[in-house]
DNA sequence: CTGTTAGCGCTTTCAA
DNA sequence: TTGAAAGCGCTAACAG
């Protein structure tokens, strides 16, 4: 059963030695003309480019980057959830500014799941990625991550942090859009006001719900921790959690949401009240304000403002900062950290 | 200036010979080891564990990869517009099945450029994937995209097909959705009805605008040409032409927009109009259907139709396709072409 | 200006 | 059960 080597070769894809035998030269000579190398006879390189063309060759990256000194060319990307539009823009910003570094990334979803996350980072390594941007998932473990693990390739950080784990890292600023978002609704007079947000485990969520906090220890009002939810980590979880509050004897008269997902929910949860209330005892209206921007907020039914922050920048922040470290000669200063800023966006639309 | 050729090894990455030699055995039997071949005594696979274990060693893929009858385990996925929710959710869509087969994205923007679109094919081929995912861009040539310029590469179309280019396509069912849009609109005595619809150099909006002209002569009611409005690519410029058309004389009292960003933008000039009116004299109300579903459809301030299909389930289809040609015995069959349902919601949202 | 040699990290083949 | 040799595609270093 032996395989016709004639057909094998045609199947493979051709190598420099296809291109060399077809141009009547050397491999070397080959691999000079395409490297743009100098030091070879004008016609030469034109028998050895028509060759190349002729037979559809490409040059192999993995065997190149195989010799030392080359590298891969390639950075790895794990996100905790690519459908989440914000992520969506984040990995944007990463890829343009690869891009602009001559790279391409690797995207794997890490599900919230550190353990998915370590085998994706694992299989990264294994390609021989020149360095990693992670979001770091909410729970499990962060063994992955230390920089043994890693075995020296540099990690950046984009939108949360993980205790223990010193590398670069760019956040926007929750605890403080948390607080200003609290400090207006505090200071409109509202004294009950409900917090929805998603695990407690999550970074973010950690820090925003920190925020809200403050601001109520700032202007001496007491936070109604009954009216406190967190756990909610989609709009359908949200909007259950939402009506439950609106059902209170006596709920809030704010809610301060702390990520997109609890405010779209928040919304459907006000909506399906209004509706089934009709026009007979409409309900007291609800003071809304949200933690990040989505497309469609500036539209929103029910009044709303929120705390707008730039995804793709956080993208393309992180992304330059990884490169600093390969490319630039920031290789070893000490793990940075950035925060991004927040701006307060209401509906309708200011302008 | 020399360098210690002992710091050089610490940096580079630990190979199969520095497990070797830490186990005190072969290179080979390492890679015995590491497979999880047999006819390794378990004292030595012991040792050569712990040693692999003790130095972080990694095994390189890309070397791995070099030899004969190994793949790459790369796909290269290359989106128009990953900012775009919809193809954030087909991307996800696209790297489970990808996983499910072991295998990585490389994904690239292509940013609806079809030279930059080339370049990343190019870029991605040179990394020896495997398989190509592509929404092709609008515009540009598609040379490209060429069995010839591909090498034998499988590529298939996800979202869009090419004129000309024979491969394993999924769309969805751009000409039968806008149909039943148009249709439902005739029906209920539209005659006046504008299209909103992207450049028709790109492939759906084409054979969307082809569903609302079928669906009008289905009817035997002429379009109202000069309602038919195409070219605009983002929220912005959709806004703009939508404004123009509630600014005619005789303006439409129904809308098509053939795709998201335009029914968005439609959204966003009925309301500004509304505002601009006041409640003095109220504008005659518009009907609007719209073409993609996007989060807060159903929550839209102008009551609202659209056809919604499952960009998750598009991704995972042509990934699926792709794989039965890489893995399965699929891998001559001519080229096959899905053609995903669409489904109509109207707001408020019917459960 | 061009070619030969050697070796990047790995594994298939063959020999011990 | 283990190891040595050879070669995957490419290019730095050295000859010529």
């Amino acid at each position: 059963m032996s395989v016709d080597p004639a057909r094998e070769r045609s199947a493979a894809r051709p190598t420099i030695h296809d291109v060399a035998e077809r141009a009547q030269v050397s491999p070397m000579t080959v691999s000079r003309v395409l490297s743009g190398g100098p030091n070879v006879r004008a016609e030469l390189r034109e028998r050895v480019e028509q060759a190349a063309a002729d037979i559809g060759y490409r040059r192999n990256e993995n065997a190149r980057s195989l010799r030392p000194g080359h590298r891969s060319g390639l950075i790895g990307v794990t996100i905790t959830n690519i459908a989440n539009p914000y992520y969506a823009e984040m990995q944007r910003g990463i890829e343009e500014v690869a891009a602009e570094h001559s790279r391409r990334i690797l995207v794997g979803n890490s599900n919230e799941d550190a353990s998915l996350e370590a085998q994706l980072i694992a299989d990264f390594l294994g390609r021989q990625v020149e360095g990693l941007i992670v979001v770091p998932s909410g729970s499990g473990g962060s063994r992955h991550l230390t920089a043994a693990a890693l075995g020296g390739v540099p990690l950046a950080f984009a939108s949360r942090a993980v205790e223990g784990i010193d590398v670069d890292t760019v956040l926007i600023d929750d605890v403080g859009g948390a607080l200003e978002a609290t400090t207006r609704l505090l200071d409109e007079g509202h004294e009950r006001i409900a917090f929805l947000g998603n695990r407690v485990s999550v970074f973010t969520g950690r820090r925003r719900l920190r925020g809200f906090r403050d601001a109520h220890a700032a202007r001496g009002i007491p936070v109604a921790e009954e009216l406190v939810r967190v756990g909610q980590q989609d709009v359908g979880s949200a909007e259950v959690a939402m009506a439950e509050l609106l059902a209170l004897p006596h709920p809030p008269t704010a809610v301060f949401s702390a990520n997109n997902r609890n405010t779209i929910g928040a919304i459907r949860a006000i909506e399906a009240a209004k509706r089934r209330q009709g026009d007979a005892s409409p309900l007291p209206p609800i003071r809304l304000f949200g933690f990040d921007s989505f497309e469609f907020a500036d539209l929103s039914p029910v009044p709303l403002s929120v705390i707008a922050h730039d995804a793709r920048e956080l993208g393309r922040r992180a992304a330059e900062m990884l490169f600093d470290r390969l490319d630039g000669d920031e290789s070893d200063v000490p793990a940075r950290l950035i925060e991004l800023p927040v701006y307060v966006q209401s509906t309708p639309s200011p302008r």
